[in-house]
DNA sequence: ACACTATTTATAAATATTACAATGTAAGAA
DNA sequence: TTCTTACATTGTAATATTTATAAATAGTGT
């Protein structure tokens, strides 16, 4: 279960030296648990019950410090909140432009493209990111629905 | 040259009832001609000199409108400002991390990423959005030279 | 136990973008 | 042409996300 993962998670920060706190390990805690892709303020209003003076801070903080070590990946939207991403295996992200559900699905990783783009642009390439844009069977039945 | 892209530009947008004020075509001048791709502050400033009192409000307007009419895409990276680049033909972004430099490079086109996401989610598949990130040749060199 | 460092908190600040009301401008009808 | 109406622009205020900072707290090693 979950449980495995988060213990995982723990070792690698504990080999980083990062220290364990109450605080990390509830932001781990939710962003492993939770399926979803939460923002800062999700994870931050859902331990409001846990930790009635935790600072919005404390999970920017965390969350960096999480992505530094590789445990989590940001997911930009322009003026948006980023939401963020517990990295497990390698997968991408389908996203519903109607609701805004983020959905995992894997692939075997575009190492091809990397490579191209490498020759030709001359870059050392680190990473890239990919996502496709949609729409979801619920909102597709939603629209066909309303018309 | 961009003479002609302008004018192709232009016509979308009256195929689409777009009017062309002045300041809407020195946007789109500025897009299609610097090579860059460009922040909505940046195209506010470099038309400062002909328009001392065009307001940014404007600027954002317009690059909604442009958009809408798809000739414009919108590169947005998280609290960082969007850039805006004009769309011409398929291509793909890399970009460099320590300078922050875009560079356009071409590629087939992931229709087969899209085609599998598509029967693994049930999503009616729109578009995708897809860069590389990497350190460019000048960067690469500046830190040698360092170290 | 003590000194030192990392972490959290609380608040303020920075920044990008949007909303809104008022003004200006262009296109069509009379 | 002149009136009317719809669209554009301007200027400013508001919103929201994220970061910076300083003070308070907790943890680690000697």
């Amino acid at each position: 279960m979950s449980e495995v993962r988060i213990n995982e998670a723990i070792d690698t920060l504990k080999q980083s030296g990062v220290r364990i706190t109450p605080q990390r390990h509830a932001i781990l805690e939710h962003l492993i648990q939770s399926m979803t892709h939460p923002t800062a303020d999700e994870i931050y209003k859902s331990l409001e019950g846990k930790f009635p003076n935790m600072s919005v801070a404390t999970v920017y903080n965390n969350l960096r410090v999480f992505k530094e070590v590789g445990l989590v990946k940001e997911l930009t939207y322009g003026d948006a909140s980023s939401r963020f991403d517990c990295v497990t295996t390698e997968h991408y992200h389908i996203i519903c432009e109607g609701c805004g559900k983020i959905v995992d699905f894997h692939y075997p990783g575009l190492d091809e493209v990397e490579a191209l783009a490498e020759s030709v642009t001359g870059f050392d390439v680190g990473h890239h990111r990919m996502e496709i844009y949609g729409t979801c069977p619920d909102c597709r039945s939603n629209k066909t629905k309303i018309s």
